[in-house]
DNA sequence: TTCTCTATGTTTATGCTATAAACATAATAG
DNA sequence: CTATTATGTTTATAGCATAAACATAGAGAA
């Protein structure tokens, strides 16, 4: 009584929901075309059918976390109001998310050769680029400058969270007050630069 | 006319040899024990005599790839006198190495879940360290702050080299006029915020 | 309704990888 | 010179991705 139907129904939903449960539960590791069509009760050549290739599939589930990420920091921005602290919340938010699903964070950025990054929806750099905008309009911010801050800004908050996720005896804590220390110093680089570009 | 030696006579050097070879062309995609193997003419059991598991393996050149880092770093330190040209050189090396060398790179910093990290060589980890106790004997930096700093400064140079050699489009572009961008923002966060701590 | 087409599964087979177990040879110590 | 240890090889097992051939379910057309 295990086959129930022949057909799955939605096998495509389901791989790319058990396989976010798994990168949630083991980043990368589990995420092989046989185990995750044993996970969902299906023959490994099944999954062909809807991924050209078990890179494929992990890139859809990298995609997928990649928009779990950006949701998390939309949200975070929409409850500031200030510039500031909208900038804030985009870097405080990936920190958080890297470092509360770490899983997840991994599978994310992975560097898959073939990643599919549909731009419809809203990607976490957009959120960011966004709040940069925002800084130019209030003057705290040079307009020609909105791309190398982008840089600085994602650089730091992408290497923070990698580095504090790591397994290293030497890596930053994850401590709150850590993470609102590097954002601050972060805050500095992007605002005494421009100071210093008017002069 | 193949087998000359039925002994190899440094196998474990040659594999380390000839896998620094590979992830300095290809990254970590080849750095299989069936494939190093090959590549050394040796059978693939011989690789177990000298290294525990394939992944003890990959922790092993992903060392050498570390040391490699920390001795460009060492050499590049070593050519400035100014406290401030040695700090910005330690970041300097390490975002031109890993745009330089992506396949060494991304090698050195795979999260191998068991890394044999011997500290006796010069780590990067500990030529920054050095940097920025010079920078503390200076008065740039408070000697509480060190480690804040370390993780910033890190942070923002790891970040930023990840970015910069991924395959995105929108990714920071690697000219030099952009390191130097970055490089003063983070010296901005190191420096200002110093300076506010003292007020 | 029934037939046929297409989408979606399954089974089977191939070739790759890691690695355990048993065996072989070379180098070295007694 | 012999016994022990270090180092390689062969053989075998098991897991993985995926190609090819086959099977069934569900949707439209007759």
């Amino acid at each position: 009584m295990k086959k129930k139907t022949y057909h799955h129904g939605n096998l495509e939903e389901a791989l790319l929901t058990v396989g976010m449960k798994e990168a949630k539960a083991s980043g990368s590791r589990n995420l092989g075309v046989t185990h995750l069509a044993k996970l969902v009760d299906v023959s490994p050549m099944a999954v062909y059918r809807h991924f050209p290739s078990g890179e494929n599939l992990k890139a859809a589930i990298s995609q997928q976390a990649r928009e779990e990420l950006a949701r998390r920091m939309a949200r975070a921005v929409a409850k500031e109001t200030d510039v500031k602290r909208k900038f804030m919340a985009t870097g405080r938010e990936y920190i958080r998310f890297g470092l509360a699903e770490p899983g997840l964070f991994s599978v994310a950025f992975l560097d898959c050769s073939e990643l599919p990054n549909r731009e419809d929806n809203p990607s976490a750099r957009g959120i960011l680029h966004d709040a940069i905008l925002d800084l130019c309009n209030e003057g705290l911010v040079e307009p020609k400058e909105v791309q190398a801050v982008a840089h600085f800004a994602w650089s730091i908050v992408h290497g923070f969270t990698m580095l504090a996720g790591s397994e290293d005896p030497y890596r930053p804590s994850a401590k709150p007050l850590d993470i609102e220390d590097v954002l601050e110093r972060a805050w500095l680089g992007v605002t005494q630069y421009s100071r210093k570009l008017k002069d």
